[in-house]
DNA sequence: GTCCGAACCGAGAACTGTTCTCATTTACGT
DNA sequence: ACGTAAATGAGAACAGTTCTCGGTTCGGAC
């Protein structure tokens, strides 16, 4: 499970010319076991290694490979997550009170009537739609 | 109706004890006439008489009177808009190639749905949520 | 195995969107 | 009008992110 997963994202990485190398496996490693999108600091001090030029150059390149994925929030610090395809179809809860992010998904039928309806929105605009992001901003349940 | 805008905003201003002056108006002036949230050079630039440091001042004081809504997107700027209830719940098309937003809406009986489904999500975990936010994240007609 | 070139690394400098400072100006209340 | 408190604008300061560059590591060729 795992191992695919390294797997994948040294074969994304090859494709464009670049390694998988040691810190790049251990940022998908810290990204894989977290249960949210993390900021730099985050990832810096679950793993003590990691420099920080270093991670955000890493965390660009993977994005780029389409390993990682990077999302922006009101919070001061951006945020990276593994790419949806190497996880699942999810949301998020934004905490307006601390900035943290935590993942939630939405029943499949619901997601299913979602993308027809901005289907329609997109083709009426002569938007070509990537993907939809789906967020619920309020306060978590430690900041209540 | 743009007259009742300002009375609005005025309001708001006043009851957090400041004025609502001839820049703060021009900023809500500006936001009005945008058919989408609007990053700073583009507010700097279609009104020569704003000065940078103030427009960013007096955007977060009318942001603290919700008046006005920042969003920040993948783009280089933090984009402003009018405040929701100034004018109606909607959802933007983010183009990832020139950064464009530009606002969309959805049927109401969807939108129904969709906050339905969402506040049993926030039960569920004990979140307390404020609102949502929807983007259709793609490519824009003029990139195409 | 070892050589070579290309990719990678980390520390710190540089960059840039945003916020802060402060001297000046404006505007409200009396 | 007058005094005081808030607002303004130019530029300095700040902070997250990106870039630079000398040194290191990796992968293929022989």
């Amino acid at each position: 499970m795992t191992a695919e997963l390294h797997d994948i994202a040294n074969a994304r990485l090859r494709t464009t010319g670049q390694r998988y190398t040691t810190r790049r496996r251990a940022l998908v490693e810290v990204l894989d076991q977290a249960d949210g999108p993390l900021t730099i600091p985050q990832i810096l001090e679950l793993d003590r290694s990691l420099a920080q030029s270093s991670a955000y150059r890493n965390l660009a390149v993977l994005e780029q490979a389409d390993v990682v994925h990077r999302i922006v929030t009101n919070d001061d610090f951006a945020r990276y997550e593994l790419a949806e395809d190497l996880t699942e179809h999810h949301h998020h809860l934004i905490c307006r009170t601390c900035g943290s992010v935590a993942d939630f998904t939405l029943d499949p039928s619901v997601e299913g009537d979602l993308d027809r309806v901005l289907a329609d929105v997109a083709d009426a605009q002569s938007f070509r739609a990537d993907h939809h992001r789906l967020d619920l901003v309020g306060t978590c349940a430690d900041c209540r």
